[in-house]
DNA sequence: CTGAAAGCGCTTACAG
DNA sequence: CTGAAAGCGCTTACAG
């Protein structure tokens, strides 16, 4: 491998010279920097990241976790991510937790050995409490993305109460009474807040609360299991007439129930989902979906991360942004 | 931050010491390893991966380049590529080139500067054929990913021809006489191929040379152009009556046209996709689709690169893996 | 079983 | 305008 040392030597001038043409550090007479400039081209060389931080400190690179960037609304949020970190000239480093502590944890492990700048992370339900004592004050900045927490941490997330709240009223005007919330895994906050949004605002809509049925479960079999109970059991007069899905996936899964149980959306039942799929002008059912300003979150976290970086003593901010709802034909038939 | 040398101050030892109790590369007295270990809880202490690397000339890193790791298939790669990074033992570094040539040639370049031990790489369409020169011989170990080509590097990719060939005779024995491919960007590797396979095996198939339609352009308002051109120019009888859509992004394209010119499928128009959306159990149309294995595309890539750096000199393989063809309602319509 | 020391490839005060 | 040298935090022959 080309290192300085021959660049200098082909140029005949110092280590010192190569390094402050490199990095325009200091002024360098014309004709030497373009001895210097001719002697690195020749040599194909390029300069080692790793020792360059090693020296300096710092990395000039920040660690981006997410449980899945393949998901819809992660993938978003890592495109505006990586807008950010294009800005501030920063390398990302992305690893996918695939909701697993162990490989959370792992991957924060990785990622502070390799001495990022910095680090968003969106944690998985059932995170290590301990894993966050590296961060803040003067360890590694750290932001908090999508799943927020009561931690003196910069944080960036949705909205979670405003749509909850114009989804039920949304569906209570349609006649609904009975309307489900398929919550999932409540230990993941954003969808804890959703379900606490829903048991708040149901009643203030003009619910009773033996109609309002909340399906929680940490795994998926229990959830189905949950949401078959729910819309099979019972007589057909206390079935649900109106569900919400809490994410993406979730929404998969109940999608997948619902179609099994033979009932037709939006004739036997209404369906809002929260995140939601792509491309849903292409394909039946055509979903009602409440959907986060996911780039603009990644771009926000990012933005806070630099902040963050600049400046260790900052008081902490939480970012709420708020998410549209786009309104489709699952939720539009009226059952009154 | 604490270094070596704190942690061995406190246990009474010399950081070689505590480096060969780190590393477990020598046998070290059961006590005095029990007071360094004391001595790293104690402290907190980190390994720090850049001064090791550097030491070491390995970073146990490889970098991953892929147009959009938020696309379905290269979303679930990237899943097979971190599974063999996980064996290894990798740090996994991921970065997205968004189909643009200087956001990969950015992309390679800060990886290399990081020293990873080897990458993988799904080129872009006008990819930079001078990027692939610090590769291969005693350069860094690369392996292509999805976009194949003649050169001497490890690839693995999706087997094309057979999948088109069968798609075609599927939809010819259903009485279409008239089929048009939505090839998209062929300098694309793949999209190249296919596009090749269809002229190659459609003539075989029966099909009069001006019945094959195909569709290529390097952006996408010249794509729907055409598209558009060929499904609602000219008399009806002249109209195509199935189309194949080369990749997930022309495939939604191709749909929003179908959709604008009030053409169904599959009465008016069989489709079948390559790669496809998710979750077609959900969705109405359920479209016939090619799909790639790409969680073993993605593993099979990290295995040859491990294969590659421990072994420099080996001959290069190509690997191309089999698609399985998902046939769906999208395509089951006859028209003879 | 253990330690002193060289060296990985850089950056950056210090000196001239 | 330029160079000699220290030092970032490790690993690893070498020596005992």
């Amino acid at each position: 491998m080309t290192t300085m040392v021959k660049v200098a030597e082909l140029a005949g001038v110092s280590i010192s010279t190569v390094s402050h043409v490199l990095n325009g550090t200091r002024p360098v007479n014309e004709d030497t920097r373009q001895r210097v400039l001719d002697a690195i081209k020749e040599t194909g060389y390029r300069q080692d990241a790793l020792a360059r931080s090693l020296r300096r400190s710092k990395t000039d690179s920040i660690g981006l976790i997410v449980s899945d960037s393949g998901e819809p609304a992660f993938a978003e949020m890592v495109r505006g991510v990586e807008q950010a970190a294009a800005e501030q000239g920063w390398t990302l480093l992305l690893a996918n937790s695939t909701e697993d502590p162990e490989r959370e944890a792992r991957a924060v492990q990785a990622l502070l050995e390799r001495r990022v700048d910095g680090l968003i992370l969106a944690r998985v339900a059932g995170s290590d409490p301990g894993l966050l004592t590296d961060f803040g004050g003067k360890g590694t900045p750290l932001v908090l993305l999508d799943r927020l927490a009561e931690l003196p941490f910069d944080q960036v997330g949705v909205e979670n109460e405003g749509p909850i709240t114009e989804i039920v009223h949304h569906l209570v005007e349609r006649g609904h009474e009975r309307i489900m919330l398929v919550a999932g895994d409540t230990r993941v906050a954003t969808l804890g807040e959703r379900r606490d949004a829903f048991l708040r605002t149901a009643p203030a809509a003009g619910l009773v609360p033996e109609h309002q049925v909340v399906v929680a479960a940490e795994d998926t079999a229990t959830l189905v299991a949950g949401i078959r109970e729910a819309l099979d059991g019972g007589k057909q007069a206390e079935r649900p007439t109106a569900l919400i899905a809490c994410s993406t996936v979730i929404a998969a899964a109940t999608l997948r129930t619902v179609k099994e149980l033979g009932l037709r959306i939006p004739e036997d039942l209404a369906v809002a989902v929260f995140d939601g799929f792509e491309h849903p002008d292409l394909f039946e059912p055509s979903l009602t979906t409440i959907r986060q300003p996911a780039f603009g979150i990644g771009v926000k976290a990012g933005e806070l991360l630099a902040r963050r970086i600049a400046d260790k003593g900052a008081e902490p901010a939480v970012v709420r942004m708020e998410p549209s709802v786009e309104y489709r034909s699952s939720t539009e038939h009226r059952i009154r």
